[in-house]
DNA sequence: TCCTTTTGTGTAAACGGTTACACAAAAGGA
DNA sequence: TCCTTTTGTGTAACCGTTTACACAAAAGGA
């Protein structure tokens, strides 16, 4: 690889003309221009980003840690995150924490010692591990997951739970099973809330479950036991797996059993049936969260927390009317 | 952050010595060793990464290009790739290049610039393309979708076919829709022949037609006109999207119409009815090609051409006997 | 014309590590 | 004891950029 200081050899120039040249700072004659861009051509030269980094203590890379980025809805907010970096001309360096503190912290430390200019993070699983994040006083922004007292976008989880209910009531539900996941992430237990709120103003009995605990056996015994006719689930991944459950034992989606998912994933639409979910605008969160960052880290006016709509989207796994 | 010098300062030594006892090379008494390490404790040092690459010009990092992270089988490839290199200490910088020329090349470039030690790349959409990854002399592996003159990981998809082809057959097919990609890709066309060399030798009709391109009335036209009983699809999501048409114009799969699929992504066991397909060892590609590269990157023995087995996994959506 | 400002360029010091080389002290061998 | 080898450490150059500073030439103003 060419360096700067061939460049300026072939160009007849110092390193620092073809700096200014290379970057338009500082004034540089058309003509010494000219050869410069000639003498770049010629090379092949294309300036070394981790010396521009090392002088400037800040590379055009930005770290995003996901959870789990094999969980459909973080890879289509990772692709978001992507092409907005790469049209803004950074970079990401991805990792998967999967709910590990350590795991977590050590990208963290990653992303500090490569110098990324900040950091986009989802479901850090602790609040130390929050902490710790702040204490590298890197610019970052929250996703999906987030901590109320600091930069972050996310949809609106209570309109969501809601929205679920919405879906089962309108299919006429009597009985309704709710399978949550963990409570303590504010997300999750907004959805719950909200869904609960819904059901108890229309007056619908409902149970509910942790997803993650619940065996086979245990759906099928709710569902006998309290005759469930609907039920509401934390994600679609969930929800195809409720939905597999209920086809091995002969229940129909949605004449016996009305399904509604969360988080629109691709394959929602394609399943049959179709699921009905509510749909998050994962790519458009990861757009958001990194033209957040940039503008964070190029000290631009902009909002410190991005809500997002999520809107109701039914499709045959719901009864209508 | 502190620095080496600091460290330095902080425990009497020269920077040489505390870089000398961080990386274990040449010489330094147990007792300096001790002053080094409390120095660093007491600082909270981390080596700064960008500085060791910049003398190294070599980073610890990976360029991963895959077609687009956002499909399944790719998504589980890439967390095979990312958790053998963070196991390894590497990272990687990953890149969606969208079958399209300019974008390859551009994340070509950003690896090269920012000096990963090597590249995992899969599906350069241009032989030309793939010469430009030869000439920046950069170490890589191909995956999946590959050329053969260089290093690789990827799956029997010759075999693959096959194994579509007899689970179709072990359905009692009379006459097969073969849905296929792009056959200028390799691995696309040594499934497509392995399937009618199987369908061959057991004298089955059958017609093909190109998936991308296929619409839906299309696809309801080839099933009429030819009678269709059997459906073989160039991946999972292609034949979710296919049961999805079928269910929504009442044909029973497996019963009228049974579908195989392939790479068995995550979800394909979920499906319902859960779907009968080739079982691509997605993770494990991912992994084995991150171990060759660094194995390659540390100019250690191995394999140049690692060709990993498929197996058929017959679930529902096939007949059985 | 002389002085001031603008334009254009080069020199050298950073950025934070690694390592070649020099050299001194300690250990080992005869 | 003297010589050789091993051990331990420091000095300074280097990796490839950016930029502060110095300074000269050109342009502009009176």
């Amino acid at each position: 690889m060419a360096t700067i200081k061939q460049v300026a050899q072939h160009a007849g120039v110092s390193v620092a003309t073809v700096s200014r040249a290379l970057n338009k700072s500082g004034y540089v004659k058309k003509e010494t221009q000219d050869k410069i861009d000639k003498a770049i051509q010629e090379l092949n030269y294309r300036p070394n980003e981790t010396a521009r980094t090392l002088y400037k203590r800040q590379s055009r890379m930005i770290g995003l840690l996901l959870p789990d980025m094999s969980n459909p809805f973080f890879t289509v907010v990772a692709r978001g995150v992507e092409d907005e970096a790469m049209a803004m001309g950074y970079h990401i360096i991805i990792g998967n924490g999967d709910g590990n503190d350590e795991k977590e912290l050590a990208y963290l430390n990653t992303f500090n010692v490569h110098n990324c200019s900040g950091i986009i993070a989802s479901q850090l699983s602790s609040k130390e591990t929050f902490d710790s994040f702040k204490s590298y006083n890197m610019p970052f922004v929250l996703l999906d997951r987030v901590y109320e007292d600091h930069e972050f976008v996310e949809t609106n989880h209570y309109k969501g739970g809601q929205l679920q209910a919405q879906a089962v009531i309108n299919g006429k539900a009597q009985s309704v099973l709710i399978l949550e996941q963990d409570l303590n992430y504010k997300s999750f237990r907004e959805r719950f809330n909200g869904a609960k709120l819904m059901l108890d103003e229309a007056s619908i009995n409902y149970v509910s479950a942790n997803e993650l605990s619940l065996s086979e056996d245990d759906l099928l015994n709710l569902i006998k036991e309290h005759d469930i006719d609907s039920i509401i689930c934390s994600n679609d991944v969930g929800a195809f797996n409720a939905m597999s459950i209920l086809y091995n034992h002969q229940y129909k989606v949605p004449d016996d059993i009305q399904v509604v998912g969360y988080d629109d994933i691709p394959l929602s639409r394609t399943y049959s049936p179709s699921l009905t979910t509510i749909h998050q605008p994962a790519y458009l969160i990861g757009q958001k969260a990194c033209q957040q960052l940039i503008k964070q880290l190029e000290g631009k006016q902009r909002e410190h927390h991005q809500i997002l709509d999520v809107t109701l989207v039914e499709r045959q796994s719901t009864r209508r009317d």
